[in-house]
DNA sequence: TCGCGTCTGTTAGAGGCTCTAACAAGAGAA
DNA sequence: TTCTCTTGTTAGAGCCTCTAACAGACGCGA
């Protein structure tokens, strides 16, 4: 369970409210492992803290904002899953780190499928405002995947000059998102990567494959081997 | 928008009552277009339609039946929409059915973002118990890309024994849905076109590409060409 | 054509929710 | 010690779903 960003640095009263924000936050995740988006419920957290339910609304000023805060924290979470699948405990090779990646994104969403959704399910509508959150957030678990290809194909070389549209937007992209050095190639392949692996696995959590009498795992391995050959 | 699948073959009664309920669903989606299934209100709709809001209940036994209804149609009209793609005006080559249908795909997500959404992202917990149901629906949308796969490598023989798991699988998923003498391998490269498709799609409807600067259109145009160099 | 019974609507109300307002009591700081 | 800000309380407005009890209308069979 990822903490609120700012550390409780200041006297015990900002101490008490940080803990009571992360139980808060505890519960909320539990409602939404079993009932969706839609199970939140400030009234019902104050319940079962044994506190009224208005009380909440000194730490969150409201529901939408609490389910931001745990979208931000999925992906805080999902990322540092992601990073930590890939360094390893032991010296891994290029497509050992890929694959090291898919699964662990995949296991990652079968974990915590209320959480996935959170992420890519928009439980919000008119959620752009909160965009520029969102993006910083899913920023860390790109840079890992961009970092794991990079060292699929060395050759991130700027020679490739951008000639189609798409590569000057990928360029675009990269830049204003001060990542570290990321050809439109290398870019692309990210994009595809995230894509594919997506696919696969909002499918698996919603149980479409379940429902087709199939074992995902094949698939993935199968998608994994596509990349890998796509990317040499 | 579809209709209800059984006709109003009887009285005037039961035609009374077929028009009310695609009338309630038609307010009901264009609800569900601007605020999410949490938006979808039965109250509302009574409203709208100059009725007291319980007196809907006569026509839905509640919000998640009526919710249900939706996600049928759904699958209908996107059934619909893909067969009419890639039939075509005129006479399609093999690739060109294949793009007709990603494209078609594509367009009518982006069309309906919120009833794709419907199909694909879980709006209700618990939803297994419909499951049935929604299987049914969904068999013409797969039906379509699966002839359409097919006609891209012609040989679908029966020659390739199954030897892994998850021929095994496949083979008892189409032997079980009834489908159109298919091959494993074909039922395979349906089942991953239809998943790298639906990554590139939610993405994109998500705002997620858009938040990137990125056009989704070459993305799509990549991933297509991909899936024919796998497939021939 | 006539009455019957079903179907369709009504309101009342229980119980849930979010969120605001007004107020009480505490704990930390001066 | 006193003051002030924080954190809690309850009341209540305004939504929602859904059930219950009841009233009226309309199609249907005789």
């Amino acid at each position: 369970m990822a903490q609120t960003p700012d550390p409780p640095v200041g006297g015990l009263r900002d101490r008490f409210r940080a803990q009571v924000r992360s139980e808060v936050k505890q519960i909320a995740v539990r409602q939404l492992a079993d009932g969706g988006p839609q199970a939140l419920s400030i009234n019902a957290i104050g319940k079962e803290l044994g506190v009224s339910g208005p009380a909440l609304y000194r730490y969150f000023s409201s529901r939408d904002d609490l389910l931001t805060e745990l979208v931000v924290d999925a992906y805080h979470d999902l990322a540092t899953a992601l990073a930590t699948a890939t360094r390893g405990t032991r010296r891994l090779s290029a497509p050992e780190r890929l694959r090291a990646f898919a699964a662990a994104y995949r296991d990652w969403a079968n974990t915590e499928p209320h959480r996935y959704r959170l992420l890519f399910a928009a439980p919000l509508p008119g959620y752009d405002a909160q965009a520029a959150r969102l993006v910083a957030a899913s920023r860390e678990a790109m840079i890992v995947l961009l970092d794991v290809l990079a060292a699929l194909t060395p050759d991130n070389g700027k020679a490739g000059s951008t000639d189609t549209p798409l590569d000057g937007q990928l360029e675009h992209w990269s830049h204003s998102r001060e990542l570290p050095d990321v050809s439109p190639a290398l870019a692309l392949r990210a994009v595809t990567t995230w894509s594919r692996l997506h696919g696969l696995v909002s499918l698996e959590i919603e149980g479409n494959f379940a429902s087709m009498g199939l074992d995902p795992e094949p698939l993935f391995d199968a998608e994994v081997i596509a990349i890998l050959n796509a990317s040499t």
